[in-house]
DNA sequence: TTGCCATCTTACGTGCACGTCACGTTAGCA
DNA sequence: TGCTAACGTGACGTGCACGTAAGATGGCAA
């Protein structure tokens, strides 16, 4: 058996890149923006570490930016939501976390994904435009090649 | 009455850019990446000028853009396709297209818009992955606003 | 005719999202 | 212990899609 992962600290940032079809580079500028934790409590100069839930967290953070055209400076806000989501765990699992609070967080969680929901759909609603229109564009090739199967049909 | 627009060279560049959301530079640049025709026979260092057909033509290379994330580069491939349709139109009216060529034509211009659906339909894929995704993070979200209604409902 | 604003061409500048290079360090294996 | 591949940290470079500034020209109104 290899040493290749050994159950928490199981990524290198090599691998992290491949994973989500990106570069070391483009991983450290993320990191560098904010856009990922300064990972797991590295002292400087030392190799960063991952694990799946960075995986996750990069593929989503590239989603947003090609589907939803976001840009890293929005892609920002996005994740400053997540980490309060992460710091109401936090709260939530070594603190006292009144009920008010906890209501609070969530709610403001749940504006975060609606506002990107929101966004979703109108993203949708502009494709299906689009689609309407190629369609419908299609539908007048048909047309014109049936035409011309009516007075010369192709030979073969 | 003014003298806004008067039947057929309608819209200067500006009045072009205001209807697409965009600039004047960004239409000059599109025109010198061969995006845009080399509007109506300008004697160069005249004004160039447009007509609702044009307006149609940058608004579709914006969605294009935007919405499948082309680059100018590969939209230079769609709009050359779009040439053919054009001079499609110009054999059919003034010369003498075979009934093979015009097929021809109709079948290129076929697969290219296929092209685009298939492309467009992959985003659209893409976007309801994400979707699900944001929906299944909304549904937890619930589930503990609830749990918290459960325990200890708000005071309002 | 005279303003005046929009447009023309040319050309350099800009912001974003990384790419690339140089050079030293670290980690895993022989 | 020594080797090699992958990683670390600057720092400068790059491609795209325009922005912007300068000086000349065009076109329409008063």
């Amino acid at each position: 058996m290899s040493t290749a992962h050994a159950g928490t600290g199981e990524l290198r940032i090599g691998q992290l890149a491949k994973r989500t079809g990106t570069t070391p580079r483009t991983i450290r500028y993320y990191e560098e923006l904010g856009l990922l934790p300064v990972a797991t409590e590295r002292d400087a100069g030392q190799h960063r570490l991952y694990d799946e839930a960075d995986v996750e967290r990069v593929l989503e953070l590239l989603r947003l930016k090609d589907l939803l055209g976001l840009s890293l400076d929005e892609l920002r806000d996005v994740v400053t939501a997540e980490e309060a989501r992460g710091a109401l765990r936090a709260e939530w699992h070594e603190g006292d976390p009144s009920a008010q609070r906890r209501r609070q967080i969530l709610e403001e969680a749940g504006t975060h994904i609606a506002g990107q929901l929101a966004l979703l759909r109108r993203r949708r609603e502009k494709l299906d435009e689009l689609e309407r229109e190629l369609r419908s564009r299609q539908g007048k090739l048909r047309v014109r090649l049936r035409e011309l199967d009516h007075r010369s049909p192709p030979d073969s």
